[in-house]
Formats: structure tokens, C-alpha cells, sequence
DNA sequence: GAGTTTGAAACT
DNA sequence: CAGTTTCAAACTC
């Protein structure tokens, strides 16, 4: 079953994964597939993708056009995204050919990549002597059927060839960093270049000595750049498999592909190197990043194992990758992850936050464009892509993290986008992490996480779940962090995003790793102390990654079940029985889901609303929007009878938020906010000049103050207070006096930075920061924050700027006042856009997940806006809190009016209108419009739409295309 | 840890 | 749409 979940949509959209996946496929995966390769025209997303201006902007840009062929043929399986084909080849080639150049590349690079090369030769080496390289290369369409043959089929191979495998393993992922280290040229992305360079390489050349060394080796390398090459890698090996079982794919893709996977295979293990990294990729939508991770859990074991003979290791590896396909997913997360990580890692060792330290591109330099392609690509994929990058949001995130990581030290551009989206927490972390804050913004982001799961539905806490490193923690919680934001809601990039990593197991928020330990994974990956760390998360028994539920009947796949209905995969923390909410059973899982949001669109949205007190007018913008996680609500409300609200089985006060009108509860004694306060709340909030985000009227005794400082100060004193909004923005925003636009309202922005702690000062003293329930509270608006800052850094990504400008730091609020918000038309026009940031892009999803922006794209994230605006039980509107604002309505195409979907509570949730154009990003499905630095030459395809679509997978079945069109 | 309570989710 | 059943979390002992 696993395996052939893991086949599924992700591998092979095409009607082989799918049809393996009987059980329950995704219906959406296989047409989406199906569609797309083997009728392109039909899939509209596909074809929307390549014909959007982005698409054919980067397409332009580069030489890859053949690939565009391709993309449609491939489609990544799982993913479906012709792009990835169309990536791999480039940034393979370029791969490659930086691989040779990377001599050139700043020192931090070096060493990796002095590693690297000689690794990467060996490996070479042996593809040669196995002869198979250059046949491959030459015909990859052979090889590609094989691959997918034995991907899904044979894992067993591996085992067969145990000791290439590892090493072919690493082989690949050598050649990847080669290309990524070599972003400086990209530019030869023509098939031809491909194979000199690969050519090249394996001339270059070729001893295979010690796996182990070069795991080693590799592993710091991996750590330090790689993930973008890797990326491609694993995408390729992916692709050719869906394709093959469609039986769809071109012959050039194939070949494109093989070059890669032949070269990276040693010939032994042909199979068995394709199955690693098909595996990986397959697992994943987002290959590159899967292998990467894989790599990197190949490594961390190896590297246990070191001392055992290599064919012991390279058996546990591949027993590991055969064993655990959904492991697998997770893994691959958590390379994404990692490979987000690994960027920030490089960047900073590079010291350029732009991340190519020597690297002087300018921002929409080809190579960017590249990038853009590679990720652009993937989003222009069928819906299948779509979905499974709207699903994974982490996925495209990661892969774009990680790609641009990799090539981040190349491209300040995009790279630096999309490092920013994903990065711009990541740098806040590293930021940190250096300046001795990593550690904060990395556990915030963690915390994030968790807050959100603690709180809302939402689902991102798992995302740190997964790890076996600390790294990995590290980056899953960075990722989830980015995950939760994103997308809450889009199962699938939540999923797989978060999720899977989740499956590994998460590791409390809480003991996320300091920098310093992050640091050190990052050079030690392959370590010990993975385990032992995992160990102790567990042993905490704080995995965060799950909702530990216990399910017995549902198998977990009801919203009865907690993860299920975050949007999380159950961990090994959870007790369910029979569980299919897994990444075995991916397929299962998201049809299932949108079973249930057939029933009700919003099953899987965020529960808790940011009510939007008074005239909307300005959320971020004016004065006026004082939302605060105090106006939240719950957005069906609860019924209690029994409980008075006071007790968890109340949702609302599970979730920290007061009861509204839209409550049918009886006796309301909400601690938070009772039923009939809540107007009386807005009213205050009023009067209080908005300063406040008052929540309900207290029984803490809080006292609301009139004046603006009042907020704080009830922040301050109420217990449960949510924490203010952060001042980070303001802070900056003072500083600079920014455009108000975005940040004006320092309190809704809060920064990263800022997160627990900066916020503890402000919301509370550090004694009540570490109350539970006020950890509960930061870690909720730390990941609100983020949300925001993650907006933010999506605009700065859509800039291509460096990060700094959009760093949660907001360092560079100057830069918001930049920001314009663009006609939905440009913003449709985005699809492309959308696909630079696979989570975002589409439409999709991030259901659960975070509907947000998968956490690649944070950037994905600006595009949505954090704050979706519904109608109020009372009419009012509502925001729907990033996390919590599910997917579908996030991409869901819908009448510009709004999409009326009755909860249960038979309340109609409506996302604004007219208001949603203040929020740029805000809906994407409804004004689809771009924010744009005015700065930054506007790439056609960012957007917020295209941000805010990517967060849904969900979204991206029912009409990304047609939200983002317009 | 087992059993009960509770309210949401699912079903009819 | 309302009522009932099912379910799993929350809670109690």
C-alpha cells in the first residue's frame, strides 16, 4: 500500500501511480495527470502554467523550451509538474556545469564543493565505468520506464545494489550541487549542454572511493548548498516515472531526465540509485527536495553506520527508503526543509543574505529566471502538480527553498525570493541563529507551528515533527512554520509539507534545536545526535508534530480526527487504529478530504476568524484594522450545552477565542469572550480607538484602555491574553516610517523576530510567556506573525530582492512602501507567477495545511493574505486567519462577491470583496492581485494570487487557473 | 487506565 | 433542515 501511495499522484499522476493507489487515488491527481500528459490542452493548469506570461517569460528566458515538451509529458507523477522535468534538465545542466566551476564560487561553497567535486567524481566515475552514464544520458527514455518501474516496484533493488546505491545516491546529489553551486551560468539548459556537462563530469573525474567519505563530505556539502541541484535530480528520476506510467512522457523529457539519473545511478544500481531518488522524488512532489532529504537521512545513517560495512549502511539506507515510502515524504520534507535551511546555512556561511556571495546576478538575471523556471515550471504543471504543490506546499516550498538555496548563493534574485519567502523566517533564524537569534526565530517558528495546531485547527505544528536531526527538526519547524502559515488548509502541500515530516516524528517545538546545535547539524548532519535528539523529543513526549490522536473507528481520515482535520498526518505519537491518515496512503487521504470539503468547503478551514472589528477599512493598512488574535472567533461557533464554554470540549475556548453571536452554546461562561459580549467587545475595541484588539470583555480584570496604549497593556495583564501584535513592524515601521501600506500597522505585523520573544515583553512578561497558555497564545501569534511576515517576505520575494528588505526583521521596511498592489488581471496573469512559488502558485492549497503559502514560498504566502475576510456571524467580516483559512476559499475561484459556503452552523462564510483588495494578497481567489515592488522588474508571475492560490491544493482542483485568471 | 461526558461530525 | 447516531477528545474517577 505505502509503496504505492507513494506512487500515487506525486510519481505518476498518471494512471499507473493512480491506479496502484486504487483504494482511494485522488481522482483530482489522476485526471490532473492524465490530463496533463497525455492531454495537455485538456489540462488547463498545464497548459495555463506554460502559456501564462510567467511561464513563457522564463521560458524565454532560457534555452529549456524543449523541455516545455516535456513538462506536459512528465508532469511530475506525484506533482505532475512538467516544469520539474523542464527544471532538472537546466539546473542540472547548470549543475553541472557550475559543478566544474565551482572552484569559482565563494569559499563556504568551497569546501563543500571541494568535497563535493571529488565526490561527485567518483560517482561519475563509476556511472562510467558502469558504461550505463553515457547511455543514459544519451537515452534516458529507456531508463526512465525502468525507473518508475522499479521505484514503485522494486525497491527491492535497491537492496540488490546496496553499496552504488548510497553512493549513487550521493552521486546524484553531488551532481545537483554541482549545478547548483554553478548558478552563476545557468545558462545552458539546452539538452545538449546537458550531457557535455555531464559529459564533463563524468571526464572529469572518477574515482569512487569511500562511500562514507563521501557522505561525508557530502553531508556538508548537502548542508551547506546542494539542495537545489538535488532538487532537480530527484524531480527528474520522478518524473520520468509518472511519466513512464503514463507512458506519456516524451522522449525528451526522459532523456533530460536520464542524463541526470544515469549519471547520478552508478551503473549497478541503476535501478536501485533511480529508486532512491525516485523514491524521494516520488515520494514528492517536490523531488529534489525529497532526495535531498533522503540523501540526507542516507547520510545521517551512514554516517551511523559508517562504522558498520558500507553494505550495512547503504542496506539501511536502502531498506530505509524502500521501508518508509511515506518515510519517505517525510523525509523528503524535511530535505526540503533542510535544503531551506541548507540555503540560509550557505547564505550565511557566504555572509550574503542574498545568498551568492559571489554571485552577482542581478535579480532577473537568466539565472533567476531559471529559477523561476524550475519552480515556475513546476507550478504550470497539470493540476495534479498543482495539487500536490498546493498539498505540499512544504513541497514547493522546500524544492524552491531549496533549489534557490542551492542556488541562492548564485542568484540574489530569485533565489533570494524565494530563500526570502522561505527564508525570510529562515533568515530571521539565521539572522539569529548568527547573531546568536537563529535560535529564537527558529524555535518561534516552531512554536509557530504549534500554536497553531494547538489553537486552531490549523495544522502546522507537526512540521517540526519529523526530524531525526535536529536539523531537520530545525528546518522542518522552519518549514512548518512556513507550512502553517501558508496553508493551512491545503491538504496537500500541508501535507506533505508538514505532514510527512511530521511522520518522522516531530520534535517539540519547544526543544527545537538552538542555533548552535543547528549550526552544528548542519555540519555534523549525518551524526549521532539525531537520534539521540529525537530521543529526547520524544521522550518529551512533546511531539507537536501531531495531534496525538486516537482514533479507533475513523481510521483518521474524519474530521473527527484532530490530525485529519488539521491537516496533519498521524505520527507515532498517535494512537489511532488503523490509521490511513498517512503518507502511505497520500491519495487516501486527499480524496478523502475533499470528500468531506465537497460537503462543506470549509471543513478543513481555519475555525478561529480574525473578526475584523469596524470599518475594515485598513487591516494592515489604516489605523483602523486593529485585528488581533483577541478579535478571533470561532467561525462556526460552538454548541455547547453543558460545558458553559468553559471547558475544552468547547471549541472555542479550546481555541482561546470568545464566543460570538454566530455561538449556539447555552449558559456561554467563556473565559475568552461570551456570546453576547462580543459586540460589546467591538464596541470597546471602538472606543478604544481601535487601539485594541480587545478581545471580548474579561473576567481577568483587565482593564481596556482608552488609549492606544491600552492594548498593550491589556495584553499585558490578561492572562490568557493573546499576545499583542507584535511591534516588530512598527518598530521598523518607525524607524522608517515604511509605507504604512503594509506595515503601518506594526501591531498586525508582527515580526519574526519579534516572535516569542520580542512579543513576551510586550504581550506578556517572560514568567507568563512561559505559561502554557501563554506559550499557547505567542506561539499562535508568533505564527501569525510569521504568516504576515511571510507575506511579507513574499513580496520582498516577488521583488527578487534580498530578503533583508521583506526580512521578518523588517529590516527593510522601506521596501514595503514599495509594494503595489496590482490589478488581479496581472496578478492572474501570475499562473506562472503562482508556479514560481509551487506551494503558492496555484491556487492550491495549502489546505490545512496552511493554506497559506507552502512554505517554500513563504512567498506563497504573501500572496495570501493572511487575513481572509468573512462574514461575521453578525454580518461583520471576518478574518480568517491565515492558517485557518482553508484552501479552497483561498484558490477556489469564486464569484467576486464571495463564496458562500454554510457551515454548519449554517452560517454563510464569505470571503470579503471589496476589502480583500486592501489586503493585497488577501484573497488571491478573489482580487488575484499582485503585489509588486515597484522596485523589483516585475516578474509576471508573482503575485499574491498566485502566492495565495499555491496555498490550496484544493484549491488549485476547483479553478486555480481561473481564480488566478482573474 | 478505564469509564464517563461532551459536543462535533456524520448520517439519515 | 432537523434529528439521530457516531465518534473521539476531554474529562473524571
Amino acid at each position: 500500500m505505502q509503496e504505492e501511495h507513494h506512487h500515487f499522484c506525486h510519481r505518476t499522476s498518471s494512471g499507473v501511480g493512480v491506479s496502484d493507489n486504487a483504494p482511494s487515488e485522488f481522482s483530482e491527481c489522476k485526471p490532473t495527470t492524465n490530463d496533463s500528459i497525455s492531454s495537455p490542452p485538456s489540462s488547463s493548469d498545464l497548459l495555463e502554467g506554460q502559456e501564462s506570461p510567467v511561464f513563457s517569460y522564463i521560458s524565454n528566458l532560457s534555452p529549456i523550451k524543449p523541455d516545455k515538451a516535456a513538462p506536459i509529458a512528465q508532469g511530475f507523477p506525484g506533482i505532475n509538474s512538467p516544469p520539474l522535468v523542464i527544471r532538472s534538465p537546466q539546473i542540472n545542466i547548470n549543475s553541472q556545469q557550475t559543478f566544474l566551476r565551482r572552484p569559482q564560487f565563494p569559499g563556504s561553497s568551497d569546501v563543500g564543493l571541494s568535497g563535493q567535486d571529488e565526490n561527485f567524481e567518483a560517482s561519475v566515475t563509476v556511472a562510467e565505468e558502469s558504461g550505463k552514464s553515457s547511455s543514459h544520458l544519451s537515452s534516458g527514455l529507456g531508463i526512465c520506464p525502468d525507473k518508475t518501474f522499479v521505484s514503485k516496484n522494486s525497491p527491492p533493488e535497491k537492496a540488490s545494489c546496496p553499496q552504488g546505491s548510497a553512493d549513487d545516491y550521493w552521486t546524484e546529489i553531488v551532481i545537483m550541487d554541482g549545478g547548483d553551486s554553478s548558478s552563476e551560468n545557468l545558462t545552458p539548459k539546452n539538452p545538449g549542454d546537458i550531457f557535455q556537462s555531464q559529459t564533463d563530469l563524468l571526464d572529469s573525474k572518477g574515482s569512487v572511493d569511500n562511500s562514507e567519505e563521501k557522505y561525508d563530505n557530502r553531508k556538508d556539502e548537502m548542508n551547506m548548498e546542494t539542495s537545489p541541484a538535488i532538487l532537480v535530480q530527484a524531480e527528474e528520476p520522478v518524473e520520468p516515472n509518472e511519466k513512464s506510467g503514463d507512458g506519456n512522457m516524451p522522449p525528451d523529457i526522459c532523456t533530460k531526465i536520464e542524463p541526470k539519473t544515469s549519471v547520478d545511478h552508478a551503473p549497478d544500481n541503476h535501478h536501485g540509485g533511480h529508486l532512491k531518488a525516485e523514491d524521494a522524488g516520488s515520494g514528492h512532489k517536490f523531488v529534489g527536495s525529497t532526495s535531498q532529504l533522503e540523501s540526507l537521512q542516507i547520510a545521517e545513517e551512514c554516517g551511523s553506520c559508517r562504522e558498520n560495512a558500507r553494505g550495512p549502511c547503504t542496506q539501511a539506507v536502502e531498506n530505509k527508503m524502500q521501508d518508509h515510502s511515506p518515510k519517505v515524504h517525510g523525509i523528503s520534507r524535511r530535505l526540503q526543509f533542510e535544503d531551506a535551511q541548507s540555503k540560509i546555512m550557505a547564505n550565511i556561511a557566504f555572509g550574503n543574505s542574498s545568498g551568492s556571495a559571489g554571485y552577482p546576478r542581478s535579480p532577473v538575471s537568466p539565472s533567476d529566471s531559471e529559477v523561476l523556471e524550475s519552480t515556475s515550471l513546476k507550478k504550470p504543471a497539470s493540476r495534479c502538480n498543482r495539487l500536490l504543490e498546493n498539498m505540499t506546499l512544504p513541497k514547493f516550498s522546500p524544492q524552491n527553498s531549496g533549489a534557490y538555496s542551492v542556488k541562492a548563493p548564485k542568484r540574489s534574485g530569485i533565489d533570494l525570493h524565494l530563500n526570502t519567502s522561505v527564508n525570510s523566517s529562515m533568515k530571521s533564524a539565521e539572522r539569529d541563529t548568527f547573531d546568536g537569534q537563529g535560535k529564537k526565530s527558529i524555535s518561534i517558528m516552531s512554536h509557530h507551528l504549534h500554536k497553531n495546531c494547538s489553537i486552531s485547527s490549523n495544522v502546522v505544528e507537526d512540521v517540526s515533527v519529523s526530524s531525526d536531526d535536529s536539523r531537520h527538526d530545525t528546518h522542518a519547524s522552519i518549514a512548518a512554520s512556513f507550512a502553517t502559515s501558508l496553508s493551512p488548509y491545503g491538504m496537500k502541500p500541508f501535507y506533505e509539507a508538514v505532514l510527512k515530516p511530521i511522520e518522522f516524528q516531530a520534535y517539540p517545538s519547544h526543544k527545537r534545536m538552538s542555533n548552535s546545535e543547528t549550526s552544528d547539524n548542519y555540519e555534523d548532519f549525518g551524526q549521532s545526535s539525531l537520534k539521540n535528539k529525537r530521543k529526547k523529543t520524544l521522550d518529551d513526549g512533546e511531539s507537536y508534530g501531531c495531534k496525538h490522536c486516537n482514533c479507533k473507528k475513523t481510521k483518521c481520515l474524519k474530521l473527527y480526527c484532530d490530525c485529519f482535520a488539521a491537516g496533519i498526518y498521524c505520527a507515532e505519537p498517535c494512537a489511532c487504529e488503523g490509521c490511513f491518515n498517512r503518507p502511505e496512503y497520500e491519495d487516501t487521504v486527499f480524496e478523502t478530504r475533499q470528500q468531506i470539503e465537497s460537503r462543506n468547503a470549509l471543513a478543513f478551514a481555519p475555525k478561529i476568524v480574525q473578526h475584523i472589528p469596524e470599518p475594515p477599512t485598513n487591516i494592515f493598512l489604516g489605523d483602523g484594522g486593529h485585528f488581533t488574535p483577541s478579535s478571533k472567533r470561532h467561525k462556526r461557533g460552538c454548541s455547547c450545552k453543558k460545558s458553559k464554554c468553559l471547558k475544552k470540549y468547547c471549541e472555542c475556548y479550546q481555541a482561546d477565542v470568545g464566543c460570538s453571536d454566530g455561538c449556539r452554546c447555552e449558559a456561554c461562561e467563556n473565559f475568552y469572550g461570551q456570546k453576547g459580549d462580543y459586540g460589546k467587545t467591538k464596541v470597546l475595541v471602538s472606543k478604544s480607538d481601535s487601539s485594541g484588539t480587545l478581545d471580548s470583555s474579561f473576567d481577568m480584570g483587565l482593564e481596556m484602555v482608552a488609549s492606544k496604549d491600552g492594548l498593550l497593556q491589556k495584553e499585558l495583564y490578561n492572562p490568557h491574553n493573546m499576545i499583542p501584535l507584535t511591534p516588530s513592524f512598527q518598530c521598523s515601521n518607525h524607524g522608517k516610517g515604511g509605507s504604512k501600506a503594509w506595515f503601518s500597522s506594526g501591531r498586525h505585523l508582527p515580526s519574526p523576530e519579534s516572535a516569542i520573544t520580542s512579543i513576551a515583553p510586550y504581550g506578556m512578561s517572560l514568567g507568563q510567556a512561559t505559561n502554557p497558555d501563554n506559550h499557547n497564545m505567542i506561539l499562535e501569534t508568533n505564527r501569525e506573525i510569521m504568516d504576515l511576515v511571510s507575506f511579507n517576505q513574499d513580496l520582498g520575494y516577488a521583488n527578487g530582492h534580498s530578503v533583508n528588505q521583506f526580512s521578518p526583521r523588517c529590516d527593510a521596511p522601506s521596501n514595503t512602501g514599495h509594494l503595489t498592489a496590482l490589478p488581479n488581471s496581472q496578478g492572474c496573469a501570475n499562473n506562472s507567477s503562482a508556479q514560481m512559488f509551487p506551494g503558492n502558485c496555484h491556487v492550491s492549497s495549502t489546505s490545512s495545511l496552511r493554506w497559506r503559502s507552502s512554505p517554500i514560498t513563504t512567498s506563497t504566502n504573501f500572496g495570501e493574505s493572511k487575513l481572509h475576510e468573512a462574514v461575521d456571524f453578525d454580518g461583520g467580516p471576518y478574518r480568517i486567519m491565515d492558517d485557518d483559512i482553508p484552501e479552497i476559499l483561498k484558490e477556489t475561484p469564486r464569484p467576486p462577491n464571495a463564496v458562500n459556503v454554510s457551515s454548519p452552523n449554517k452560517k454563510r462564510v464569505s470571503l470579503p470583496h471589496g476589502r480583500g483588495t486592501e489586503l493585497g494578497s488577501s484573497s488571491s481567489a478573489r482580487n488575484c492581485r499582485k503585489l509588486v515592488f515597484q522596485g523589483v522588474p516585475s516578474f509576471p508571475p508573482f503575485t499574491p494570487c498566485g502566492v495565495s492560490r499555491g496555498d490550496s491544493s484544493q484549491n488549485a482542483k476547483y479553478s486555480q487557473n481561473s481564480s488566478c485568471s482573474n
